[in-house]
DNA sequence: GCAAGTTGCACAATCGATAGTGCACGTGGA
DNA sequence: TCCACGTGCACTATCGATTGTGCAACTTGC
């Protein structure tokens, strides 16, 4: 009954006393169409469940020139955003008949090129590139290859992209924050982390300077600490704020939940009246955030939106460059109690 | 040069005017066993980069009987301790030139064989199972399908099996509460979270009841709640209890990662007085857990650890069924501030 | 100058599934 | 009785890469 070597259409067919063709389209649907007689197939199906057969999809790839692959490239796995994104994107592959293959790339070129090229070998099907900080090379890579590809969270100019709407999100959450601390000095008001150079973090400042100079503020350079995205980066960058100014920002708006974390564990550090004193909220959304003492208004990316919308421009084989902006969700401290 | 569809050897064979097969030894490295001169090989390379040539991957599977992809089965990858699993998975495997194919499947019985399934039909070279609900069926299907493969977090009886001391860590972890709880009421003190039926909570049951009756204590199964892991569960539980002691636990061991943010969920609508009582201790980590107000010890299980030491098994083709312990790290609350 | 060995490559089979084509047999109508 | 069709299946090429085998053309040694 059970074997321990697969078996294959052949050893099937033998055993039925037909064609490998027969057993194949009678395992894989097409017998219909290939007039082949119900009982045989039922038959054949018998036979293949006894021996535990189960199709060989390389081979089939092959012939198809499909493979039944997606793939992914993103940051990294754990990361509340990304780990998101990750779980919709085998939600909905999986939903598709096919199977996910995310591959971390860190953020770093290289990487990201490594694991196209990876993917590109693999002959996934399509390919999804999250948060990709060379969005434009790696889509020539899959443009090359023939490859569907859509990118969420970073924006490319050759292919659909997938983003929040992250000026109006930036501007929105900064806005909260001004409200709750409406005599502030101006200079005091800090955005920190990220990558100036990447659209989303570009974006997200646009939206900070925006929501100053409604107020008519305006923000000098000292006052963007795009840090990157790391955790220790974060910590290390507002350490350095705190130094030059003598004292805490009195407005943080942080950008990436990685940052989010640096800078807590920054602040957790310093005596309570110091941290009480500033006003802190965050792009990007880790539930923990909302029970902490102090009320953190953090902007929740809708992932599974994103990655919704992200797979119907697979679905519907659209190519051209478009971008399609998700509305981040505002999540509001609601608890009077707080850890 | 740049074309849009998929070179094969055989097109840089008829440019370069050698045969395919000298081309496919050229590109794969086996030149110099099958004598072929440096310079066509040279030759060869030099057309291939320029044609945008990459192997057929599936070809290659077929022909080899080896697919080079590994695959991963766990409960979700929105979570903290298996996106870190997830994470090491994915570093790992990319370090051995594969590629990582990671199926979540909600700790169901149907959706673990279902994506199994799937899994065997790509010919995944490997099987990392993770957190699984019925690990001996999953491992039937592996052995059928002669796929060497591994578990985490919880074992099965059929294959090796890489966990936590969950017995010996959920023991220190109550410890840690007893002892800054030393005259608690023996009967106020909970273990909630995960399923019994399943090794790990199990186990982790076990150390909770060693710590109590090294006090000469002993539980009653109304103390222990294993609700699931889900956040909600968690939740309506705590409420549960709340509502029949007609106050909380006065300590709380929390079994998960969801079940900590849910219970926490649930004691933040409480007065500040009422929560402060409760001692909270967590089976598993997350970096805002030493953020809170409230001191809270956690066990964090080395993700890292845990794969790397079930790569070994895979590597070393090792199949026979052995568990490997490895100890989680007890994280204590160390700031003064808080959250 | 000739056998023995080496160098450099071509040929063809193979992995397992799919799909186009063809062929034998059976049935029905005129 | 004969032709036209339909039914049920077998044969075979094919996808792209790998690998065992074979065979010229050269080189070496004596």
């Amino acid at each position: 009954m059970a074997t321990n070597t697969k078996q294959t259409i052949y050893d099937i067919a033998e055993k039925a006393g037909v064609s490998a063709s027969t057993v194949g389209s009678a395992l894989n649907g097409t017998w219909k169409s290939r007039r082949i007689s119900e009982a045989t197939v039922e038959r054949i199906q018998e036979i293949a469940k006894k021996l535990n057969y189960s199709v060989n999809l390389q081979a089939r790839a092959l012939r198809n020139a499909k493979s039944g692959l997606v793939g992914m490239v993103l940051p990294q796995h754990d990361n509340r955003f990304f780990s998101s994104v990750g779980q919709c994107f085998s939600n909905e592959t999986r939903g598709r008949e096919a199977l996910p293959v995310i591959v971390s790339a860190r953020r770093e070129r290289d990487q990201e090129l490594d694991a196209v090229r990876g993917l590109i070998d693999a002959s996934v099907d399509a390919l999804m590139l999250v948060g990709t900080s060379h969005p434009n090379d790696l889509s020539d890579l899959c443009l090359r290859a023939n490859i569907p590809h859509v990118f969420v969270d970073q924006p490319c100019d050759y292919a659909p992209s997938v983003v929040s709407e992250n000026r109006a999100g930036a501007k929105a959450l900064t806005k909260v924050l001004l409200k709750e601390y409406p005599d502030v000095d101006p200079s005091s008001i800090y955005f920190l982390g990220g990558d100036a150079g990447l659209p989303a973090t570009g974006q997200r400042i646009v939206g900070f300077k925006d929501a100053l100079s409604e107020k008519g503020f305006e923000a000098t350079d000292a006052q963007i600490v795009a840090c990157g995205y790391q955790r220790r980066a974060a910590m290390d960058a507002l350490q350095r704020v705190y130094e030059d100014r003598g004292s805490l920002p009195l407005v943080l708006v942080i950008n990436s939940i990685g940052c989010f974390e640096g800078v807590l564990e920054f602040l957790v550090q310093l005596p309570s009246k110091v941290v009480d004193a500033c006003g802190i909220g965050a792009f990007d959304y880790d539930p923990f955030g909302g029970l902490l003492r102090h009320p953190v208004p953090m902007m929740r990316q809708r992932a599974e939106e994103m990655v919704k919308r992200a797979y119907e421009h697979l679905d519907n084989k659209d190519t051209r460059p478009q971008i399609t902006y998700i509305q981040p969700e505002l999540i509001l401290p609601k608890y009077g109690y707080r850890f």
